[in-house]
DNA sequence: TCTGGGGTCCTAGGACCC
DNA sequence: TCTGGGGTCCTAGGACCC
C-alpha cells in the first residue's frame, strides 16, 4: 500500500491589508507611516511598518495618539470597507487562477494547498505573490508547511525575515525545531492571551515547548481545540482545507455612536437601519432568518453614568429575509427593552436561526406564493441600486432621512473601484 | 469629547425524561 | 428517607480568530 500524499499547506496573508489599500492608490503614501482607524476613528485597527515602527500599537485610542501622529506625519484614514473588501476580491481571484483548492479564510488570508502542482512550492508561492504584488498592488507573504498551523508559523518567518523574499517553507525544513522556538506561545495560531497566560505559569513559552506537551494534558485543558493546535505543530493535519462556503450561524450589525443618544425614535430609525443592513447580508447568502435579536447598552467607559444594558429576541413569523419584516420586528423588540432616561453608547442588531431559503421547509404562516414573488422582487431592485450607487441610496422611511450623522468619519479616503464618482484620476503632465 | 465590528466553537451544568 | 444510570437538550460562559 502507498501513503497517500502529503497535503502542503500554504498560508496567504496580505501585508499590513487596510493600510496597503490606502497605499494602492495613493503613491505619495509609499515609505510614509499609515494607520486605518475603527469605526468614529475611534482606535486603530491596521498600521503600515513605518507606523508599526513608530511604537503605535494595535487598537490604540487615536485621541490618545494625536500629537505621535502629527509629529512624524502619519497619514491617518477611516476604514472603508467598501474599498477594502473590493481588494480582497481582486486578490483573491488572483489567488485562485494558480489552484482551484483554495479556502477564504478572512478578508486577507486564503489557505492554498500546493501539493498536485508541477513545481515546486515555494516556486508557485513565489509567482502568486509577485502577480498579486503586479495585478493588485497589495504586498503578500506566503508560507507553506505540512499543516495549516505550520503554514501559519511560515507565514510569519516570511513577514518577519525580508530576506526571504516574501515566502517561506517549513515543509522538510532542517531547523524547525529552532524555528518554533523563536514564536512566542501566544503568537500560535489557536492560542491567545488567556491560554498563553496559563501555559507560561507551567513554563511552557515558545511553540516548540508546546509541541512537546503531553497530548492529553493539553486537551484537558485547552479542549479539542488545543489538542489540534498541538497535533498540528506536529506535523499531523487536523484542520482541513473548507472549500464549501457554510451558511453564517449568524448575522451581526452594530455600532457605537459617535455620540451618546436618549431620544427613543432617534434610536428606533438607527436600529431600523442596522435590520435593514442584515437584511441586505442575509438576502446576499441567499438566506432567511428565523429569529432576531436586539441589543443595547449605555458607554461603558463612563462608570459614573448610570449603566443599562439588555437584550432580547423575536421569532419572526416565519423565516424572513425582507426588510420590513426584520424592521417590523426589530421596533417591536426596541419597545420591550428601551428604558428612558439612559444615554445610550451602542446598539446592534443580531439574526439567527438562519437557513437557505432555496429547498427550505415552507412554515404555516407562510405570506402566500405571490406576495412572497413580489416582496423578493422589491427587494432585489433595492439591493441592485444600493449596489450600483452605493450603500442607503435607497432605503425604507423607518430608517430616518437623516445623514448618517452617529458615525464619525474624519479621514474617509475614496471608494476608488466601487463607486463610479470616486474613480482615481491619472494626470499624465 | 475620544477606547471597533463580526464571527466560531467547546464545555460544564442544569432541566428533564425514561 | 434514600436509592440509580443513562440520555438529550439548552444555556451561559469562556476561549479563540480576523
Amino acid at each position: 500500500m502507498t501513503k497517500p500524499p502529503a497535503t502542503i499547506f500554504a498560508l496567504l496573508d496580505c501585508n499590513n491589508f487596510y493600510a496597503s489599500c490606502e497605499r494602492a492608490f495613493n503613491p505619495k503614501l509609499r515609505k510614509r507611516p499609515i494607520v486605518v482607524l475603527s469605526n468614529n476613528d475611534g482606535c486603530v485597527i491596521a498600521r503600515s511598518a513605518e507606523a508599526k515602527a513608530l511604537g503605535i500599537p494595535m487598537g490604540a485610542p487615536a485621541f490618545k495618539f494625536q500629537p505621535l501622529f502629527r509629529k512624524h506625519g502619519v497619514a491617518v484614514f477611516s476604514s472603508n470597507f467598501a474599498l477594502y473588501g473590493d481588494m480582497s476580491r481582486r486578490v483573491m481571484d488572483t489567488a485562485a487562477r494558480f489552484t482551484p483548492d483554495m479556502e477564504i479564510y478572512s478578508i486577507d488570508e486564503a489557505f492554498l494547498r500546493l501539493d498536485r502542482m508541477h513545481d515546486r512550492p515555494l516556486d508557485v508561492a513565489r509567482r502568486i505573490r509577485a502577480t498579486i504584488q503586479q495585478w493588485t498592488g497589495i504586498p503578500v507573504s506566503i508560507g507553506i508547511g505540512p499543516t495549516k498551523t505550520l503554514a501559519k508559523v511560515a507565514n510569519r518567518v516570511a513577514k518577519k525575515h525580508p530576506e526571504h523574499g516574501g515566502a517561506f517553507s517549513l515543509e522538510d525544513h532542517p531547523d524547525r525545531d529552532r524555528i518554533l522556538t523563536d514564536i512566542e506561545i501566544e503568537d500560535v495560531w489557536g492560542i491567545g492571551r488567556q491560554y498563553g497566560k496559563k501555559l507560561r505559569e507551567f513554563g511552557i513559552r515558545n511553540a516548540l515547548q508546546f509541541s512537546r506537551l503531553d497530548k492529553d494534558w493539553v486537551r484537558k485543558r485547552m479542549t479539542v481545540n488545543g489538542m489540534h493546535t498541538l497535533l498540528e505543530l506536529q506535523g499531523v493535519p487536523c484542520l482541513p482545507l473548507e472549500q464549501t462556503v457554510a451558511t453564517p450561524k449568524s448575522i451581526v450589525c452594530s455600532r457605537t455612536f459617535a455620540g451618546s443618544l436618549t431620544d427613543k425614535d432617534k434610536l428606533a430609525e438607527i436600529i431600523s437601519g442596522y435590520a435593514a443592513r442584515t437584511g441586505e447580508r442575509l438576502r446576499a447568502q441567499g438566506c432567511v432568518a428565523g429569529h432576531l435579536q436586539v441589543f443595547m447598552l449605555t458607554d461603558r467607559f463612563r462608570l459614573d453614568r448610570p449603566q443599562y444594558s439588555n437584550a432580547a429576541v423575536s421569532s419572526l413569523v416565519a423565516p424572513t429575509s425582507r426588510t420590513p419584516d426584520l424592521i417590523r420586528a426589530a421596533r417591536k423588540v426596541l419597545d420591550q427593552i428601551f428604558k428612558p432616561g439612559y444615554e445610550y453608547r451602542k446598539a446592534g442588531v443580531m439574526l439567527f436561526g438562519i437557513e437557505k431559503e432555496q429547498g427550505r421547509r415552507l412554515h404555516l404562516f407562510e405570506p402566500s406564493p405571490e406576495e412572497r414573488a413580489r416582496s423578493k422582487a422589491v427587494m432585489e431592485t433595492m439591493d441592485r441600486i444600493n449596489a450600483k450607487w452605493g450603500a442607503m441610496t435607497m432605503r425604507l422611511g423607518a430608517e430616518g432621512t437623516g445623514k448618517r450623522w452617529v458615525m464619525r468619519q474624519a479621514h474617509l479616503s475614496p471608494r476608488y473601484t466601487t463607486n463610479w464618482r470616486e474613480l482615481p484620476v491619472v494626470r499624465l503632465d
